[in-house]
RNA sequence: CGGGGCGUAGCGCAGCCCGGUAGCGCGCCUGCUUUGGGAGCAGGAUGUCGGAGGUUCAAAUCCUCUCGCCCCGACCA
């Protein structure tokens, strides 16, 4: 493609709604333009970038037996009103009404709309395992948009959809797509990493999320460097912790500790750190319910796994109203010591403490030494906080690190969730009806193209990995003599008819303002023709990542790049 | 939805406190000179100052209301 006669809007300068590395650059770039809060239009160079990544994941899914279908975008409430998601999504959902006064909604996701083509169509046992997938844009009225393509309202996925007869099957058709998502990812260029997740709105029994280790990354993630763990903060699981040597039970003693209602504010108080504290955390459980969930100070509740552990679907911090119908202190003050008519539940962490601090239910008051079993007593304990840095691997123990990621991928098994509630059954080989076992699979593919600018940038610009960049190869012409021109037609002809992606920058513009392009855009392999070159009959190689330039022969530059760039993809 | 910030030329910003001519840099257009890391000179175009209402002789500036966007928290590819 020639640079005089493309639509390659770049940008000198940053702009200002821009504060993240993959969007500022990609506005930057002219790779996107913002249309509204979470929309955008893709331009030339972005869509190319999106292409890319498509054909991978078509070529893998492919590879890997799924079948590509084009589902539509708009879906009847009906559908929804099926599985209770046309409540049970809420404002996320983009709804629309017809002029019939129908309702129907901007696919979000589609397990409804897979699930009654399925029931629709398939009778036998014969006719599974089945896996088809789409790619296609997606609405969600994410409650804040941010982040250029990361996060958008409106935005490309690929999403699969897979339906087994059995347990074995299903497990079978998973571990396919787990497969064919590392293929793909590694495809990309990206350093990513598979974790264990949770389950989320979709809903289903177990899942992995795909993640590109990147610091911008809205995930945390924590592994374990000495084995293959890793899982989101949310999901990891944390067992019952080992009492440290036990210490002898001292006095339980109140102290005063006036407007201190933080965590932090007790401990710099009593000169404590914030490990020696427990937190009294009053969830609403029900109606006229609370339950309170002890957690050790520097740690954070999981109210996911709380939700799990007491199989409620819906958990909300107490009201102060509601707390004050049921303890005697302020918030900030309440503790377990003295609490009746209300559960207590402890981390594991809380339940291998000695001699700690809890509130004192009472105004500006804590407990020193409070000791489980003889100060209170507990009505449970469980897993309710997420990991941290630090917290036992699950499989060999050993510490565990912390990292930030982008999810760029999900993998779900289902179950029967769907098939259940909508009907989605098949006849097995003993003539018995039952619910096809569901799993489903997404990818967002402009989540991906930006997390690739996220982890391959410089200073002056992207450094694409050569299977997404939107040209392999930039030509620079860096002279408006005759015989440049000439050589760059050429050469830019040849590479075109060898298959080659070349962006080639034709435009009547001083060598510095094509450098500078050049790097902004990234491709990886830049040639400069200029006189300079020409009179030593050689065209400047530049790999744009690492910066090296290599003199070739002006005959062999095609054949040179083609090599290059087979050996490197 | 809560908290913070911003809307002035295509982009980046100043002007606003303290009301009175709408400005700067980059980009854009024309011409000449230049052409290996964001050129020089000369000339030029471009704004309902986000929108509506109000105060005032006079509003980008003060007041009220609205809309949009960005950033921080709960959702997700």
């Amino acid at each position: 493609m020639r640079m005089s006669q493309s639509f390659i809007p770049t940008m000198r300068q940053d702009p200002g709604e821009a504060e993240v590395v993959s969007h500022r650059l990609m506005l930057r770039t002219g790779m996107i333009r913002k249309v509204a809060a979470g929309i955008y239009s893709y331009l030339p160079l972005g869509l190319r970038a999106i292409r890319k990544v498509e054909n991978i994941i078509r070529e893998e899914m492919n590879r890997a037996g799924a079948q590509e279908v084009l589902l539509p975008v708009l879906s009847p409430a009906e559908l929804w009103q099926e599985t209770g998601r046309w409540d049970f999504y809420g404002k996320e959902l983009f709804r629309i009404r017809d002029r019939h006064e129908r309702d129907f909604c901007l696919g979000p996701t589609h397990e409804e709309v897979i699930t009654d083509l399925f029931r629709r169509e398939v009778r036998s046992y014969r006719q599974l395992p089945l896996t088809m997938y789409q790619i296609q844009t997606k609405f969600r009225d994410e409650i804040r948009p941010r982040f250029g393509l990361m996060r958008g309202r409106e935005f490309i996925m690929k999403d699969a959809y897979s339906f087994d007869q059995d347990e074995t099957g299903a497990k079978h058709s998973y571990q396919g797509m787990y497969d064919a998502y590392c293929r793909i990812f590694t495809r990309t260029g990206l350093k990513f990493r598979p974790v264990e997740a949770d389950t989320g709105l979709i809903g289903g029994i177990s899942s992995h999320e795909f993640m590109v280790l990147a610091n911008t990354g809205e995930e945390l993630i924590v592994y374990d460097p000495s084995s293959q763990y890793a899982a989101n903060v949310e999901r990891a699981h944390l067992g019952p912790a080992e009492s440290a040597t036990p210490e002898t039970h001292d006095m339980l003693e109140k102290v005063s500790t006036p407007n201190a209602t933080s965590v932090e504010d007790v401990c710099t108080l009593l000169k404590v750190p914030l490990t020696r504290l427990v937190k009294t955390l009053l969830y609403q459980t029900g109606k006229k319910d609370i339950t309170a969930i002890l957690i050790r100070g520097d740690h954070q509740a999981n109210e996911i796994k709380i939700q799990r552990f007491l199989g409620i679907h819906e958990l909300n911090l107490a009201t102060p109203d509601l707390v004050s119908q049921f303890t005697s202190a302020p918030l900030g003050f309440v503790g377990p010591i003295g609490l009746s008519n209300i559960r207590v539940l402890a981390d594991y962490a809380v339940a291998a403490m000695d001699n700690f601090i809890v509130g004192g239910n009472e105004p500006d008051t804590h407990y020193l030494n409070a000791n489980l079993n003889r100060d209170f007593r507990i009505d449970g304990s469980g897993d309710f906080r997420q990991a941290q840095a630090g917290d036992p691997s699950p499989i060999t123990g050993n510490p565990m690190e912390t990292a930030r990621g982008i999810e760029v991928g999900h993998v779900f098994m289902l179950g029967t969730k769907y098939s259940e509630q909508m009907g989605a059954t098949f006849l097995d080989a003993q003539g018995h009806s039952l619910p096809a076992i569901m799993g489903c699979y997404g990818i967002g593919v402009g989540r991906t193209v930006a997390s690739a600018v996220e982890q391959n940038h410089d200073e002056k610009g992207i450094c694409w990995p050569i299977p997404i960049a939107p040209f392999q190869i930039h030509i620079v012409t860096v002279s408006t003599s005759e015989q440049t021109q000439k050589v760059a037609d050429q050469l830019y002809l040849d590479c075109c008819s060898q298959g080659l992606e070349v962006l080639m920058d034709d435009r009547n513009e001083r060598g510095g303002v094509k450098f500078n392009d050049a790097d902004l855009l990234g491709m990886p392999y830049q040639i400069v023709i200029g006189d300079k070159g020409l009179a030593r009959n050689a065209l400047e190689i530049k790999d744009r990542k690492s910066g090296q330039k290599t003199d070739v022969p002006l005959s062999q530059a095609c054949q040179w790049i083609h090599d290059k760039i087979n050996e490197n993809s």
